[in-house]
DNA sequence: CGTCTATCTTGACAGATATCGAATCAATGC
DNA sequence: GCATTGATTCGATATCTGTCAAGATAGACG
């Protein structure tokens, strides 16, 4: 409870997507369930990861944190039902990539103009 | 698990900010801390009838959800603690207002670039 | 000061979540 | 077919979270 006045405050201006988008009770459920995915450490530099390359293994991401497989692939479910990713098996290994207009309407969301 | 190729995984292509900023265990915490605040339903509404308002009372919140008034004051807290709102106490009514930063560092490192 | 109103805090509790280990499933290769 | 390796699913558990009801605070106003 600082007592500067932010400059959007002052200049009376809303300040991003969120302010004019229609966000009903419904639009709510879905949007916060993809904040909620990157709402936890683990998944937000899972989600990092995959992002950085055009698609990973899930090979690849295991062995960067300190979990069982289990939980990695707990995590990674969470990323990909809340439609942030995509995986796709090919033999033997699992490979997970961004889905980038998940990630485009939740930055426009949030984006201040 | 579908079998479409989106176009950022065909071209190769990184696809955000996510990608090439530095999401180490310490910023992962904090950031995940903000999205996990926008991740629940009811505080993504909150944040946006807030957004578009230079200020809003939370005698004016209240009303908007059926929930106790300690629920929302809960809520508020969390969006307060995650820096993505900030209030302040005037007279008898309390305002809140959003932080443009905090949003925008959000949106930054989901925008697809 | 006492009371009323708005907001926040506390205590309790049901339901969700993160995690592990074990079991299961999917491909591969012998 | 069987054993091996990678990944997911399942069962159990400790912790976290959203919620309410009740109590505590902060101002306003007689």
């Amino acid at each position: 409870m600082t007592a500067v006045v932010p400059s959007a405050r002052a200049a009376g201006a809303t300040c991003c997507g969120l302010a004019t988008s229609p966000v009903t009770a419904e639009d709510a459920e879905r949007l916060a369930r993809m904040f909620k995915a990157l709402g936890d450490p683990v998944r937000l530099r899972m989600a990092a990861m995959i992002a950085a390359q055009p698609e990973l293994c899930v090979c690849e991401i295991t062995p960067a944190f300190d979990l069982s497989s289990g939980t990695i692939s707990h995590h990674l479910k969470t990323l990909r039902d809340a439609g942030l990713v995509d995986s796709e098996r090919r033999g033997t290994y699992v490979y997970y990539w961004i889905q980038p207009e998940a990630l485009g309407t939740l930055s426009a969301l949030l984006a201040v103009h």
